[in-house]
DNA sequence: TCAAAAGTGTTCAAAATACACCCATGT
DNA sequence: ACATGGGTGTATTTTGAACACTTTTGA
C-alpha cells in the first residue's frame, strides 16, 4: 500500500508543525506495516481495504497499510505517520525488518489500475521498507482513514491474496516475529497490561506453533523474575478465575535481557 | 559509498547482457556492503579508499563499498554487482540486514564535497539498503575498481571515522552477525574449506567476544554430526599439527538446521 | 452438582560446566 | 631438549521433559 492520497489531509503529528500539504513526497520509497494482534486466541494481521472508484472485490482488494515517505522524514518516522494516517494507530511497537525492491513488485494489472488513481506516476518503481508492529487489541481501536475504507483483522492462517508483494512481506514479518519471540519480550506488546499465565503461554504457542507443558511453562516463566503477580484475578469467567500477572520492565532491564526459551 | 561513477565502465555480469552504460540509475536508493573477513585471528571489515581529485586523508577517506542501484535490478542483484564493481568480489555470502534513511545521512561537509565529484545531484536524498557479507580471506583477493582506489582490511576493534553513516551501518552489521552466529552456520563462510577445531573455536570467540572451554567446545561441535574429519593435517606449524575438519552441508541440511549454542 | 479451567511437585534424562595433564611435532 | 599448541575424560550441577490429580468458581 503506497500512494500520494495521504497528503490530501493534514497530519496531526505534533512533532512536525508543517502540514503534509507542504511536504515533498519521495516517490521512490515507501513503508509498509505488518500489524500483529492477538485476537480470539489467534495471531491476526491488520489489513486495509483500498478505496477505489470502482470497488475491487476479492483479489487485491486488501493491502497492508503503507505509503510513500516524505523527503524530510526518517524511515521510522514515516512508518509511524503512515500507520497513523491509515489506521489511526499511534505509539505502538514498530520495528523495521526488511526492504523489498523487486523491480516488478507493482506490476500486477489490478495493482496498476489502483495506482492510477492514487499516484502521479503509477508505473514508477518503488522500493518499500517493511515494518512489523505489535498491538494490544483491546487497548487500540484501528479505524480506517486516508485511502483506506476499512480495516480488518485476518487470522494469519487465513490470509487471502493481498496487493503487490504484500503476501511475501507478511511471510517475512512472521518469520521475523518467530525468530525473535524468545530473545526479546515481544509477547507483552500483544497482551493487555495484566494477563493470566495461560494467556501468556497461549501467545507463545500461537506464535511458535508449538505446544508447551503448562507446569514447565509456569515454573520457567516465573523463574525469570520479571513476571510479577498482581492483586487482580480474572472476572466473569465460568470457572476458577486465574491470577493476573504483569511484565515488570524495570526488573527485565536489570536482568540484562537474558530471556527464556522453550 | 554511493555514486554514479560505476556506470562509467561496463559490467561484466553475464546474467545481464545489457551494458551498464545503457542502464538507468535510480538516484534515490543505494546499497552498501559490510564485508567481514577472519584475518590474523581477528574479525576485520573491508573498506575502500575513495577516489577524489584532491585526495582526502584521514577523516572520511574510507567508506564501505556501495553505490546507487539501477532501475531494472533487484536489491540483492544490486548488492552483488556493486560489490563486484568496487572490490572484484564475487559469489560470496551476502545478505540484506537493514535499511538506513536518515534524511541528513549524506550531509557532512566532506561527504558532500566528495558527492559533487561523483553524483549528478549530490544533495539528493538517498536511502541505502545495507548488506553484510562473509568471505574466506585466503580464497578471494579483493582489488579496488570503479571509484575505489584501494581496498583495506580493518580490525573491527579499530575502525576509524568512515564516510556518511557507515560507522553506524558497521555497528548494526556486527549486531546482526552476533545475533545469528549460533543460529546459522555462518562461521564456515569465514573459514577455508578445511580448518582445525581451534580455528573454528577462535572464530566463534572473536565474533561473540566470549571465551570458550576447549574440551566442551570440541565435544559439542563434533556432537552436531556435521563437522567431519578430513584426512588432512596442518602443515608447517612448529608444534603438533592439528587435524583438519570440514563442514558437511548435506548433513547439516538433513539435521533440520538445529544448531549449537555455547 | 457439574463443567471448566486453575493450580501444583516429583522423577528421570540430558546438557552444561569446570577442570589438568600428556602428546606430537618442528626448531 | 624444549617450546608450542593438540588432544583427551570425568564428576558435578543445572536444566529440560514427562506426567495427573485436586481446587475453585460460575452457571
Amino acid at each position: 500500500m503506497e500512494g500520494v492520497a495521504a497528503i490530501m489531509h493534514e497530519s496531526r503529528d505534533k512533532t512536525n508543525s508543517r502540514t503534509n500539504l507542504t511536504r515533498k513526497v519521495n516517490t521512490h520509497v515507501s513503508v509498509d506495516c505488518v500489524i500483529f494482534g492477538f485476537k480470539d486466541s489467534n495471531l491476526e494481521v491488520l489489513v486495509i481495504e483500498r478505496k477505489v472508484p470502482v470497488p475491487l472485490v476479492g483479489e487485491g482488494a486488501l493491502a497492508l497499510p503503507g505509503n510513500l515517505i516524505f523527503e524530510d522524514e526518517d524511515l521510522d518516522q514515516a512508518a509511524e505517520r503512515v500507520l497513523k494516517e491509515l489506521t489511526n494507530l499511534d505509539e505502538i511497537f514498530l520495528e523495521q525488518f526488511k526492504s523489498f525492491g523487486n523491480p516488478n513488485r507493482l506490476d500486477k494489472k489490478e495493482d496498476q489500475e489502483w495506482l492510477k488513481f492514487i499516484r502521479t506516476v503509477p508505473e514508477a518503481r518503488v522500493i518499500t521498507v517493511a515494518y512489523y508492529a505489535l498491538i494490544q487489541v483491546d487497548k487500540y481501536q484501528p479505524s480506517a482513514a486516508g485511502f483506506a475504507t476499512q480495516t480488518r483483522w485476518i487470522p494469519i492462517s487465513d490470509i487471502p491474496n493481498l496487493a503487490f508483494d504484500h503476501n511475501e512481506i507478511c511471510e517475512e514479518a512472521l518469520k521475523q516475529l518467530r525468530s525473535q519471540v524468545y530473545r526479546r519480550p515481544l509477547v507483552f506488546e500483544l497482551l493487555p497490561e495484566m494477563f493470566s499465565l495461560a494467556e501468556l503461554q497461549s501467545v507463545y504457542e500461537v506464535i511458535t506453533q508449538a505446544s508447551l507443558d503448562k507446569r514447565n511453562f509456569r515454573r520457567k516463566i516465573l523463574g525469570t523474575g520479571f513476571i510479577k503477580e498482581t492483586s487482580q484475578k480474572q472476572i466473569g469467567v465460568a470457572h476458577k478465575p486465574a491470577q493476573l500477572y504483569r511484565f515488570d520492565e524495570d526488573l527485565f532491564e536489570k536482568s540484562e535481557g537474558s530471556f527464556v526459551s522453550f
